[in-house]
DNA sequence: CTGAAAGCGCTAACAC
DNA sequence: GTGTTAGCGCTTTCAG
């Protein structure tokens, strides 16, 4: 393999100094007409490519942003990593990524080796890590920013998120609202996911609230999965007992328990309504359509990324935004009914 | 902020040389255990973070892959990208990834990039793509490998891949095989997405090797969205005749056009056949289920990534590989059924 | 507007 | 085993 070029190469063959060369590619505008075509035609012809490795130790800004998340499979955070890519891209800047694979020892590991690869700006999915981590990050002087969970306050680390914890509410408030009291839960590992932890407490903060007891068999963590999904719905309708309505706290498990409702022979949602979180575009494409609470994860990922260039541009911190969610009614969710005696189904209220 | 440690500082404190300190990094087996440890102790106490851009800089090595696809959003991209970030990241090699969006103009310009970030390999998505851009990328000498279109012959640039072309004659046969003759085609735009363009090769092969004519109106381009996918159907079954199968050449678009059918009211598949391609977890959650071609998305961004992390290790190109891929039986086909004149469905054959 | 020269922080021979 | 030293390829003052 021959050698590569290097910007000397093309500075002796364009009779000008090194230093030309570079700025005939870092600020053209600020190099005589004349000298910049020689110049450039020199670097055409060879097809020469600066090397970014060497640009980085001088310049020491890497042009890259890291970005950890902790699936790429769930497709509402290939969502929001798309418009990170987007948004990087645009500004010039390459995006790393890491998967933590909701492993804080992974992600710990993964954090670290994108602060070795000096990655410019950090984008973190949840806020749950470590204070050490974070300390790590900001003894780097690396601005970050938090996503998918809102930190409240301006103390902590700086998040552009929706409030999980609201969604919660509105969609708990959705299925009391419609007369139901039985609620199960299916939702991701609360102990690994701060976001699912969130949704959690909503779901039992909205139990409380209504005068009732949380009841530990009503409620089913799993793995971001449809199988997981339609697992837990096997157990809730096994219980002798069924809730009339159960909050799946993502789109992909409520799409699974969507579909054990109906191997059971349950219609949905006249014999149990179910709201699912986050409004993937399969969710108007199942039958009936899944009533959920939007997350605005693209735009979320755009103004994340946003904030990060901004703070490299400032040399401030990333500013935090809460984005707004918001409930979608569709087919899966009405009043609650009870069957009677014969064990045919009575319509108790109606307000859809 | 303060100015960050180097292994200097790290030398100077634990009274070694730098390049001392460099092994215990690198190569802590080469240093005596002592001065290992006593250098390990003052690295811990500061937390101090390796230079990566200076090692790769001073290595050559920048420990990173280049990773270039189309989208994220579906799912099936990001099957592959997950595999090949784990692959990536067991090997300490971190990914960098750029997303092209099926513009040629935008992936040449991140393929560019990429090279510049100094990239250790490359992994491509498709095998079109000007012969300039795979003489840049050789020129670098970096190794890489083309994913999800299979490049046959031992010339052209290295694939990990299964086959699109046969994928699609597969499915075109089974429908063949149950009646079918009058076979709609949905799918991606081949003008920019080679794999689109042989699965819809395989469509037209198929149909004039039953001595049918290939007909324009019975095809339909679109993008990679349920939405594509229902306005293609929609339009499908406006036809004055209308098909009694359509090859769906991916499990979204075909989502996309089961949806549509019921919305006519059209059962599947006793109305109508569909046959997917991708075999998405979602194709055995929607109903009917999806028969679809299986592909093998996740080991094949496994396999690629080894291919490339074994190049590097070798200084040879990436070998090539073919994956099979499977035909996946389920709810959507059915032998052919035929209107009689009053317009009433009369089923013909009987093989599910 | 252009050139000279001093690094950026680390690795990798090569000595000792 | 460990230290010395010369770069890796570029940017960036600072002169001119």
């Amino acid at each position: 393999m021959k050698p590569r070029l290097t910007i000397r190469d093309i500075a002796r063959e364009a009779g000008v100094s090194t230093a030309t060369v570079s700025r005939v590619m870092n600020s053209p505008e600020s190099v005589a007409p004349d000298t910049r075509c020689a110049v450039q035609t020199v670097i055409d012809r060879h097809g020469y490519l600066s090397h970014g490795i060497a640009m980085s130790l001088a310049s020491s800004r890497s042009m890259s942003i890291g970005l950890v998340i902790p699936t790429i499979i769930n497709s509402i955070y290939a969502s929001s990593t798309q418009a990170i890519q987007g948004i990087a891209q645009a500004a010039g800047y390459t995006v790393l990524l890491g998967v933590s694979e909701f492993s804080p020892e992974l992600e710990e590991k993964i954090i670290r080796q994108l602060l070795e690869r000096r990655v410019d700006g950090l984008i973190l999915t949840g806020g749950e890590r470590k204070r050490a981590i974070y300390d790590m990050i900001e003894a780097n002087g690396v601005p970050y920013v938090v996503t998918w969970k809102l930190l409240p306050g301006n103390a902590g680390p700086p998040s552009v998120s929706f409030d999980n914890h609201r969604g919660g509410l509105v969609a708990m408030e959705h299925l009391i609202a419609l007369g139901h009291r039985k609620i199960g839960l299916i939702c991701g590992r609360s102990a690994l996911n701060d976001r699912a932890r969130e949704r959690r407490r909503a779901y039992e903060e909205s139990i409380i609230s209504c005068g009732l007891e949380v009841e530990a068999r009503l409620i089913h963590e799993a793995d971001f999965e449809l199988d997981s999904g339609r697992d837990a719905m096997r157990e809730l309708l096994g219980l002798p007992e069924r809730p009339t309505a159960v909050f799946c706290a993502n789109d992909v498990q409520a799409i699974g328990a969507l579909h054990e409702c109906e191997e059971h022979g349950l219609r949905v949602p006249a014999d149990i309504s179910l709201v699912g979180f986050d409004d993937l575009p399969i969710a108007k494409y199942v039958r009936p359509q899944l009533t959920t609470i939007r997350v605005p994860a693209q735009r979320m990922g755009e103004l994340a990324a946003t904030r990060i260039i901004e703070a490299l541009r400032t040399g401030g911190p990333a500013a935090s935004a809460e984005l707004p969610i918001e409930l979608v009614v569709r087919d899966s969710t009405a009043a609650v009914s009870t069957r009677n005696p014969r064990g045919r189904l009575i319509r108790m209220v109606q307000s859809p």
